[in-house]
RNA sequence: UGGGCUAUAGCCAAGCGGUAAGGCAACGGACUUUGACUCCGUCAUUUCGCUGGUUCAAAUCCAGCUAGCCCAGCCA
């Protein structure tokens, strides 16, 4: 039922395809990923991530992962084997597709010569600056006096360029299609340049490499691409996209279809933006618990199908727009819900002493670790006259609806016994450090024989045996301003807001030894192990996450 | 001002001529050994950007407007 009312329009057009045969007749729908590795994925790619493997998936087919590295100038090694990780992560997989853009150098330097004899391609020595003079506008169309350049010079001349014969930036050679074009992407593009930089794959071979709208149809007709899908800001491109598709002899005819790309609120995903955190030190690295990167957020305890939920929920269009983080946050905190570890923790820990409760007696309880799923088993822990709880389970001066430590009030320590709150101490601050109740032998296990009500519930840790752990509080991405700006606050938040780290909270013993890399501890929200420490103690606290608090004062 | 695209609730989003799905958020309430979870209820009917037209019937078809986004890199 739910498997129907999911379809978007690119499903729609590949259906269409399906059934027309024709250019698609005998192949299985086929799509690729085609990052340029010059950074980290972020958010935003896992929406095309799921696309493009998705609809793969949905029809039979396969989906490539490609590298689309044909502009040396900016990228590097470091990012693919990144790239590669978090996909993994993500839960996708190209089996033996990894391919790389420059693998297809060769072939296109062939296309390219092709168009020329064909007498659609000319070599310009129009530099930089003249060209964008002489782009024209929108009422004037451009002009090359290059244009007219006959086929054996072209020939000859581009042939020089790739020998390494010219400088960078003097020559380019460029499609043959319409100055006066209203699309400027088809006013005679440039379709190769002089770059001499040392390529991460192809080393020196290659002083000239080709440009995106020229490579991409050329990658995606090798790999015999049915359907090659990408951002809206390609739309304009689309009509190059299909005369490099029509005009050059290859093995496949692609098609393009364009979607919205994601947005969140108050979320930075500009890779430019981010880089930008990373180079200059405002963050730990890509993978800081703040940044919008998938290895951010898996350190900040997101689940890969929680992002998967979330990219297959938000859908697919042509609407550009914007989600709401609170989304993303559902998606997790439902993922969670179902798989998180439940373990009792203390924060911001007070001791509680039970005065009527024999000092060195200890008993051991048994837990669930899941409520929601017996199978997840049980754990044992201890209990004995001094534990901790938390700081806010205690008012001197209880408001209204509150049910928890007060002064003559019953409260339930879970799992364990009903104790009733007698006293607390303060020190000369008039800060709370001791609270002091005393607890009723007959409700062991937590249970009323009387049939008492007991409305507070409250979790807490044995003083005796628990770890003392470091929590780091992360707020929410990036609720502020824009890192180019410069902006003061955007770094002060940075700085000073978005990072709380707590080492004085106590947590269960047993989690030294427990693999789970997810807990939820109880009634406080959720918490992750940090992937970049070595020891157990190190937790990373989701703050965004946390779990909804029905308490309101008043 | 040339070209391309988009418009359904606070935010996503179905809908494809037969009388506005669903989710998030929000707000009520029930339940609860996590104030969580779960469950129930409310949340577009002078309504689908606006104005006309076609039709027994229009968010859906037609025309004209309006608003927003993208494009003049030898980036992708």
């Amino acid at each position: 039922m739910s498997e129907e009312i999911f379809g978007n329009f690119i499903e729609d057009f590949v259906k269409e395809d399906i059934a027309e045969g024709g250019r698609v007749a005998g192949m299985q729908v086929h799509t690729r990923f085609p990052p340029e590795p010059n950074g980290y994925l972020h958010i935003g790619h896992a929406k095309a991530i799921c696309i493009d493997f998705g609809i793969a998936e949905k029809f039979g087919g396969i989906c490539n992962l490609r590298m689309d590295d044909t502009n040396p100038t900016k990228e590097d090694v470091e990012y693919v084997d990144a790239i590669k990780e978090d996909i993994h992560w993500l839960g996708f997989d190209w089996g033996d597709r990894f391919y790389f853009a420059s693998e297809y150098f060769d072939k296109m330097y062939e296309c390219a010569i092709e168009l020329i004899k064909k007498g659609l391609a000319y070599v310009c020595e129009l530099s930089p600056e003249q060209m964008k003079e002489n782009r024209g506008d929108l009422s004037h169309p451009a002009v090359s006096p290059y244009r007219d350049r006959p086929t054996e010079e072209s020939l000859d001349l581009f042939e020089r360029m790739k020998n390494g014969e010219f400088e960078d930036g003097k020559m380019t050679l460029r499609a043959k299609i319409d100055l006066a074009s209203g699309n400027f992407n088809m006013r005679d593009p440039v379709i190769y340049r002089i770059n001499r930089i040392t390529h991460h794959r192809t080393g020196d071979k290659w002083c000239i490499y080709p440009m995106y709208d020229f490579a991409h149809p050329i990658e995606d007709a090798m790999e015999c691409i049915t359907h090659s899908l990408c951002s809206l800001e390609f739309e304009d491109h689309r009509p190059l996209y299909d005369w490099v598709k029509n005009n050059v002899t290859l093995p496949s005819k692609p098609r393009q279809i364009e979607f919205a790309r994601l947005g969140i609120n108050n979320t930075v995903m500009s890779k430019r933006k981010l880089r930008k955190l990373v180079e200059e030190g405002y963050v730990d690295g890509w993978d800081d618990p703040r940044m919008p990167t998938l290895c951010g957020l898996r350190r900040r305890g997101y689940t890969p199908a929680s992002i998967r939920n979330f990219c297959e929920r938000i859908g697919v269009s042509k609407v550009n727009s914007t989600v709401e983080y609170s989304f993303l946050e559902h998606c997790l905190r439902e993922d969670l819900n179902e798989t998180a570890k439940r373990t009792m923790a203390v924060i911001n820990p007070i001791k509680l002493i039970i005065t009527n409760y024999p000092e060195g007696k200890t008993e051991t309880f048994e837990v669930e670790n899941n409520p929601n799923r017996p199978e997840d088993g049980t754990r044992e822990v201890t209990f004995s006259r001094e534990c901790y709880i938390e700081a806010d389970d205690f008012m001197e001066e209880p408001i209204k609806g509150y049910h928890r430590f007060y002064v003559g009030n019953e409260v339930r320590l879970k799992t364990t016994y009903i104790v009733k709150c007698t006293g607390f101490k303060k020190d000369k601050n008039g800060k709370v450090t001791e609270v002091y109740a005393e607890y009723d032998p007959e409700t062991r296990g937590g249970n009323t024989p009387d049939g008492r009500k007991v409305r507070g519930t409250v979790h807490w840790v044995d003083a005796n045996n628990c770890l003392n752990a470091e929590v780091r509080l992360y707020n929410n991405l990036f609720t502020v301003p824009d890192p180019d700006s410069g902006d003061k606050d955007f770094i002060d938040y940075l700085n000073n807001e978005s990072l709380v780290v707590l080492n004085n909270c106590k947590v269960e013993k047993s989690m030294r030894d427990d693999d789970a890399t997810s807990y939820q501890f109880m009634r406080l929200g959720y918490f992750c192990r940090d992937t970049k420490s070595s020891t157990p103690e190190h937790l990373v606290y989701n703050r965004s996450v946390s779990l909804k608090d029905g308490f309101k004062k008043k």
